[in-house]
DNA sequence: TCCGTAGTTCAAGTAACTTGAACTCTTGAA
DNA sequence: TTCAAGAGTTCAAGTTACTTGAACTACGGA
């Protein structure tokens, strides 16, 4: 079980963001962060039914993406959406799709 | 060689369009097209020594997608990107997703 | 009609998602 | 301290998506 990983800001890519946020899951988790004051753990952002090897592995595809920053706080990691970093590295990319995502269904 | 279907505005879904731009070559096919004031051949906008049958299949996952309209133009395909439907259905996201693109390296 | 160019389709190989089982970490109770 | 339960991770195996070469279709020009 070694450390979260979370890339640097400036090594955020396009690409790695898109992928992350093309699975509906991946996605949904992300909606859900956003109005989120404080961090989240990983079993109350998965959609219900989801095996949990399948959480930790769309949480660490959002991690390596730089989507999501995970931290252990007791038994349960909590995940906060590295909002800032990704305004600074694109520019308005996450605030639009998370507006189309919120503005019609998925 | 069945004729091209094209998703109708209402029926492009989020996921369909993050699914086709979080890959390299596609993003870059529209990149390049954005900028064309008329349609380009798909062998014109796919990158250098890529097979033909994968440069078809990108061209179908984006016309699926409903980021991209083909048609048949003596012996090549013409493809134009629908930026007013995306408009219309995701207003900003496309210009942001493609702003990002553009700003930085893929 | 024949040939060359432009794309498509198909089948096969390789890479990504999904899941259950086993394991690690942490907390709280006995 | 020791044990047990909850929360996530890791691993291996099965199922589904990209990549490509070969064969095929469509069109235009000689």
């Amino acid at each position: 079980m070694r450390p979260f990983v979370h890339p640097p800001t400036e090594e955020i890519t396009l690409q790695g963001v898109l992928h992350a946020l093309a699975d509906p899951a991946r996605l949904a988790i992300l909606v859900s962060l956003r109005n989120a004051a404080c961090g989240k753990s990983c079993s109350a952002l998965a959609p219900d039914g989801m095996a949990k090897s399948t959480q930790s592995f769309h949480f660490q595809v959002l991690r390596e993406a730089g989507l999501v920053r995970s931290e252990r706080r007791g038994a349960e990691v909590l995940n906060t959406p590295r909002c800032e970093d990704l305004e600074r590295r694109f520019p308005g990319l996450l605030p639009a799709i998370l507006a189309a995502a919120e503005g019609k269904r998925l």
